[in-house]
Order: structure tokens, then C-alpha cells, then sequence
DNA sequence: AGGGATCCGATG
DNA sequence: ATCGGATCCCTT
């Protein structure tokens, strides 16, 4: 009989723990397989993290361990769904971050592999039935079935059998021996195939990047450069060389829509030897690729955030396009950063981390000033394209309006209908999706909200509902209110929906689109409106954020942010880095092939340095006066934070646990760790539970994080409650 | 008394 | 996270 510790597949703080299992079957199973076993009353998953062979009967164990020992359902796997590298990597984010390991185990594997219940229902492996050539001895058989046996042979004795059109004659062919079935493992993404291109010549600035890169001992680049200053060729370039010591590459975006045109890159300079993955693949496809991978007929990985997590062996180098993006921070257990995980990797392959970016994080930038990254500029664009120029709107003069618009000031009207006359296109960033922010009552003031969250619910016109943009509810839009019935409702702020009908409103001859991710719904929809726009099919595109990041539009020669404030008002440390950074690749996705380009930038804060900053597109001033704020205010990248989250039914625990944990820090007077809080997150009551937590700041994790270590023992055997540990996290 | 909602502890 | 048993609550 074989003992088993087994991981259970709850991702909460007091499952956190491994529970003993016995296995009489005689499948192979170890360290690293999926078992099915019973878990109070329910069958469920759990994954194998240490196993003993034993004599001893059941009882006599049990009556050693002291609790009932169940029996194992079935083993899932025929091998460990992990390589050594991978479960290490696995550890080292556990530990690093305090997530539970079945956490990391989860975000790292595709449905189908995860050990979770879900995987039982993910897809299986697809197989194409293939023809087989056997015998070619044509003696004895009807012309029809010799010319079918010689339809294969000329398919080098291979054929699909669905090409082989009559089955009864096929059959007859199997029958004889001269044919034989076999099946063939199939995939289900078809990536496209490009010409293969002509290697590029790098300008010298490019060249220099490389050889500087290549030449250096230290792990991790910083590539600044700003747009248009031929990062990617850098990319491409730098990977031909690692390709031919042999090596692989790994190469992430920032999101999902970025991934199409960074494949089609890859492809026309390496084609055949690429693999994509992100999580908006279906599941047969990621299954499909992550195997392909898997079993290394792939050198080249493109995907998305979860992709640093992708089987591929040897690694040489791994490249974090727009480094700066937050999107690279997975804002659900385990809370990991690619970049952090991607050095990690790096670490154990000894291969090199490339960060490519206009507007680096502070972060990352910090690092590269002080010498703990290697550092590369790009300073100019290429074919010395001018920058845009840019104008900053002073919303809160009323004089920057006429009568025709209450969001579009009349110099952005002249000139959107300037880029309208010269057949030119337009971009129009607003942060916000939905048509407005939020509905209030004229007659009591009773704003909607969200049932569980209690944050305002967005109006989103097209499908007339309210939506909660934290946690997906939805609701009809009423017509009138529901405390007091009054039917004067307005709505108030605006979002992309408003910025469409009010462009529709002034230039109703203009084509327009939308782009958000409400759009990005429906599969593929980001891909077909970047399309459409980028072949000149639309000439004004609306969106968030999705549309400032990456995308190449030569005919775009003016980008107006309607209102750049939003995210500047939040309470982050973090908001002027994050309006800085959107107004500045806003600003640079104008001009970028042979027209100049300008940018509009309306704004409440015309004087707030980030806007005045990013307007110039200037990064380094901006760099230097953040890190002074942040300095004075001690936080990152001054000293690193943790956020800690007690999470309870029961709003009294989870105040008074959060307050003793606050204290407890406190009395241990650990040197340079501070606590701020508790308080209520900005999500405060989500499903039926209340969030508590508290920042802990510091400038060292020697002894904070032992101590937090041992906490999060102590509380798992604590009722009623569950715990969230955020290392480096991003919403404050 | 009985059915449904809610709390709470245990889960191998 | 999820189950089942205990408890509470309201109706019958």
C-alpha cells in the first residue's frame, strides 16, 4: 500500500496544508500526479506532493496518525505534469509570494492539466485518423482499391483518412492488410504563416543595443527607448542570436491583442518554430499548444502574462515587451508578476531578462539607475520622426468650449474636423467603458450601486443596463428610483459609449469605432476593430487604455485624450505613474509614419506635472520628480509593500483580527517596518463577506517576512476567516 | 412540529 | 471551498 500527502485543490489559507491518502491500485503514481479523491463527501482533485510505500495495514496507520485515512478514487496522470524547473519555480513563488501552492500550480497549468475539478471536464487530446501504408502489393485487388492503394502510396504512405473519401473501399484495403489505421495528435491552433523576411539592417543605436546586451554579465536589460525607436527589431535581432547558440525564447506581451502582431513578427523572421499562449485561446487550443511545447518542437513563445509560465526548456532569453504595463501583476491568488517571475526563471536557466519600454516603472528604472540591472537607451526614433505636438485643454475654462459639446473643447472639434478633411484618422482615449460613470437620483441623491460590492454601477447604453466593473453584476436600468420612485435620474461622468454618440452627434458623416473591453467580449472582436481601423475602413477610433498600448497606425495624426484626470483622482500612490504613462503612449501612437502628428490632452489639472510631463514626453524629468514624491512619502520604489486581507462572513472578526494583527507588528518594533491601517479595502463587502487589511511597508524582508510566515500558520487554524497576502501589490 | 435559512466547525 | 449538523426563525 502507498501512503500519499496530497495537496487539496481549495485555494484558501486553511486548506493550505497537505492531507494523508492511501492508494491500493497498482497504477504509477508520485510526487507531482493528480489523484482523485473524496474531500468531505465530494470527489475532487488534489495533487500528489510526497508518497511513502508502506506494510502496515490501514488501521495501524490511522491509529498512528490519529484521524481516518481515506482511499484514493483514481490517479488522473501517467506522468508528473510538472519538470523538475517548473516545480522549483512553483516553490520559489509560493514562498516569495505566500501564496498556496495549489495556487501557483493552478495559474501555471492549462485547464485541462490544472489540478482542479475542472480539469475532468477540460478538453482531451484530438487525434486525426490517419491512413498507413503497409503493403503496396497490388495482386488480387479491384481497380478501385488499387487506385486508392496508390492515392496513399504517392501520399508517402500517409494520408488523412477523411481524404480518402469511400470507406467501403478503404475497408477493403484494411481488410487485406495492405493499409492500417494510426492516429495522430492534432492541433487545434492554426498560427498563420508569414513569407519569411529578410533579416533587417539595424541603425547603429539598434546595433549597439545588442552587442551591449550580449556583452553584459548582468541578467536583466532595461531597453529604454522611446516609441517608434525600433525596440522590436532589437527583440528580433537579439533572438536570432540566441536561436543560433540553440537556445529558446520567450516572449511576452502585455495583453492579449498585442500577441497577433508580435507572432506575425516572429513568424515572418522564424517561421514554423512558434507557439502562442493566453488564456483567450479556447482550452483545446492552449491544451494543444502547451503539449506542443511540452514535447519541444517549439523554440520560439509568444503569449501573454501567464505565458512565463510556458513548459519550454533551455531558455536563453525572456522578453517583457512594455515592461511598465500593470497587466503583468495577476490581480487574483497567487498575486505574481511576470517580471519577477521571469527572473526567477531566468535565474535557474542562466539566461537573460530583456525589459522593453518607452516609459519605464519606477521600479524597474531605479534598478537600472542604481546597477542592479543592465541599461539600454534608445534615444531616437527612427527615420528621426518628430515627436507629436502637443496641446493641453484647460477643461475648467469655460472659454475652451463652444455650444456644440460639453466633452470635446472647440479646438479638439476644429481639428478632429481637420483630420476628417485631409482623410486623415483620429484616436480618442477615454479611461472609462460604459456610457456613464454612474446614475444618480435628482430628488433624494441615491446613487446605484452595486448589491456586492457597494461601489457605483457604470450605464452602459448599448445593452441599457447597469454594470459593477469589479465584479461582473448586472442589473436593467430602472427608470426610476428605487428609495424615493422619483423618475429624475441623471447620469453622471462619461465613458467610451458617451464619447461615440457625441462624436456621431458633431461629425455624423464620420466613421466610428469603438474600443473597449466590453467590445472585447466576444472573441476575437479586438482583432477584427483594430483591423477595420488600421485599413483606414473608420476614421475616428474611441477606446480605453487597449488602444494606447502597441499598435501601429500610420494614417493616425491625432490622438485627443478627453479627459486625462481619470486615475489621477484615485487615491494610489501609484496615479501619477499611471497618468503619466497613459497620456505618454496615448500621445505616441500620433504620427509614426511620415505625417506629423499632434496630440490633445483636455484635462482638469493642466498644471499637474504628470500631464505637463507627458505631454512633452518627457520620462526622465518625470522619473526624477516621482521618485522624489515617493521618496519623501516612502514608498516604493523606496521600500517594498505587503498588503494583508482578513476576509470574514463575520464583519466583527474581521475588524477585530485585523486591528490585533496590526498591533501585533507593531509591538515586534521591527527596524524600518511601518503598518498602515487597517482599513476597509475600496471593495469592502463583496459576496457576502467583509474585507479588512492593512499595508505593511518596508525597506528589508528579513525579519517581516519570517514573521509573516509564521502568522499565516497560526491563522490557518483560525475559524471563520481567510487570509490574502499581496506581495508588491498594485491597487493602492 | 416542520421546512428553510443561517451559522459554524471539520475536512485525511 | 464545501458539506453536514446544529441552531434559529417563522409558519402551521
Amino acid at each position: 500500500m502507498k501512503l500519499l500527502e496530497v495537496l487539496i485543490e481549495r485555494k484558501v489559507q486553511s486548506l493550505n496544508r497537505p492531507f494523508s491518502y492511501a492508494y491500493f491500485g497498482t497504477k504509477d503514481v508520485g510526487v507531482g500526479f493528480r489523484v482523485l479523491i473524496p474531500f468531505a463527501n465530494k470527489k475532487i482533485v488534489g495533487y500528489v506532493v510526497s508518497i511513502s510505500e508502506t506494510n502496515k495495514s490501514l488501521e495501524d496507520i490511522q491509529k498512528e496518525l490519529g484521524f481516518k485515512v481515506s482511499s484514493v478514487i483514481d490517479v488522473i496522470d501517467e506522468k508528473p505534469l510538472l519538470n523538475d524547473e517548473l516545480m522549483r519555480l512553483a516553490n520559489e513563488i509560493k514562498d516569495h509570494y505566500c501564496a498556496p501552492l495549489i495556487s501557483v500550480l493552478q495559474a501555471m497549468l492549462p485547464t485541462s492539466l490544472k489540478p482542479s475539478s475542472a480539469s475532468l471536464k477540460g478538453p482531451k487530446i484530438a487525434y486525426d485518423t490517419y491512413v498507413k501504408l503497409l503493403s503496396d502489393d497490388e495482386s488480387g485487388l479491384t481497380p478501385k482499391q488499387i487506385e486508392l492503394l496508390r492515392r496513399i502510396k504517392s501520399a508517402d504512405g500517409l494520408m488523412l483518412k477523411k481524404d480518402c473519401k469511400s470507406p467501403s473501399i478503404l475497408d477493403k484495403l484494411v481488410a487485406s492488410n495492405r493499409v492500417d489505421f494510426v492516429k495522430v495528435e492534432k492541433t487545434r491552433l492554426e498560427i498563420p504563416e508569414y513569407k519569411k523576411e529578410k533579416v533587417k539592417i539595424l541603425t547603429k543605436d539598434q546595433q549597439n543595443a545588442v552587442n551591449s546586451i550580449l556583452n553584459t554579465d548582468k541578467t536583466v536589460t532595461l531597453l529604454q527607448g522611446v516609441t517608434g525607436s525600433g525596440k522590436t527589431e532589437v527583440y528580433l535581432s537579439l533572438s536570432e542570436q540566441i536561436l543560433k547558440q540553440g537556445r529558446n525564447v520567450l516572449m511576452l506581451v502585455p495583453e492579449i491583442s498585442l500577441t497577433p502582431v508580435m507572432v506575425e513578427y516572429f513568424q515572418r523572421r522564424f517561421s514554423g518554430n512558434v507557439a502562442i499562449l493566453h488564456s483567450e485561446l479556447t482550452p483545446a487550443e492552449k491544451y494543444d499548444e502547451y503539449r506542443r511545447i511540452s514535447r519541444g518542437e517549439c523554440k520560439i513563445i509568444v503569449g501573454a502574462r501567464s505565458a512565463v509560465f510556458a513548459p519550454l526548456d533551455n531558455i536563453g532569453l525572456i522578453i517583457l515587451d512594455e515592461e511598465h504595463v500593470e497587466s503583468y501583476k495577476q490581480d487574483v491568488l497567487p498575486y505574481y508578476h511576470a517580471r519577477e517571475v521571469a527572473i526567477m526563471r531566468a535565474a535557474h536557466f542562466n539566461s537573460k531578462v530583456i525589459l522593453g519600454s518607452a516609459t519605464p516603472s519606477l521600479e524597474t528604472k531605479a534598478r537600472a539607475m542604481k546597477g542592479v540591472y543592465h541599461y539600454v537607451n534608445l534615444p531616437n526614433r527612427i527615420n528621426q520622426q518628430e515627436l507629436p505636438k502637443t496641446t493641453i485643454i484647460d477643461l475648467s475654462k469655460a472659454s475652451s468650449f463652444s455650444r456644440e459639446s460639453m466633452m470635446f473643447s472647440s479646438y479638439l472639434i476644429r481639428e478632429l474636423q481637420g483630420v476628417l478633411d485631409r482623410k486623415e484618422q483620429a484616436i480618442l482615449l477615454i479611461n472609462r467603458r460604459g456610457y456613464s460613470g454612474y446614475i444618480t437620483c435628482r430628488n433624494c441623491g441615491h446613487i446605484f450601486m452595486c448589491p456586492n460590492c457597494g461601489i457605483a454601477l457604470t450605464y452602459h447604453k448599448e445593452d441599457n443596463m447597469l454594470k459593477c466593473h469589479h465584479c461582473g453584476y448586472v442589473e436593467d436600468k430602472s427608470d426610476e428610483c428605487p428609495e424615493c420612485g422619483s423618475k429624475y435620474l441623471s447620469k453622471s461622468g462619461f465613458g467610451t459609449e458617451r464619447i461615440v454618440d457625441e462624436v456621431k452627434k458633431i461629425f455624423p458623416n464620420a466613421r466610428v469605432l469603438r474600443l473597449d473591453s466590453d467590445v472585447g467580449e466576444v472573441r476575437n472582436n479586438i482583432q477584427k476593430t483594430i483591423e477595420v481601423f488600421s485599413n483606414q475602413e473608420a476614421d475616428i477610433l474611441v477606446g480605453t487604455q487597449m488602444i494606447a498600448k502597441g499598435h501601429d497606425f500610420p494614417n493616425v495624426t491625432l490622438v485627443g485624450v478627453v479627459l486625462a484626470d481619470i486615475g489621477l483622482s484615485l487615491p494610489s500612490f501609484r496615479s501619477s505613474e499611471r497618468a503619466f504613462e497613459l497620456i505618454t503612449q496615448a500621445v505616441g501612437r500620433s504620427g509614426r509614419a511620415n505625417k506629423t502628428g499632434q496630440a490633445i490632452i483636455q484635462t482638469f489639472n493642466p498644471y499637474h506635472y504628470a500631464i505637463q510631463l507627458a505631454a512633452k514626453q518627457n520620462y526622465e524629468t518625470f522619473f526624477k520628480k516621482e521618485m522624489s514624491v515617493r521618496k519623501v512619502q516612502q514608498y516604493p520604489p523606496y521600500t517594498y509593500l505587503t498588503s494583508l486581507e482578513i476576509i470574514s462572513k463575520n464583519e466583527e472578526v474581521a475588524v477585530e483580527l485585523i486591528h490585533k494583527i496590526a498591533e501585533d507588528i507593531i509591538s515586534k518594533e521591527f527596524e524600518n517596518v511601518t503598518v498602515l491601517g487597517p482599513v476597509s479595502p475600496y471593495i469592502a463587502h463583496e459576496n457576502n463577506s467583509y474585507h479588512r487589511l492593512i499595508l505593511i511597508k518596508y525597506k528589508n524582508s528579513d525579519k517581516i517576512k519570517p514573521y509573516l510566515d509564521r502568522l499565516l500558520e497560526t491563522l490557518k487554524s483560525k475559524s471563520q476567516i481567510d487570509v490574502k497576502v499581496n506581495v508588491d501589490p498594485y491597487n493602492f
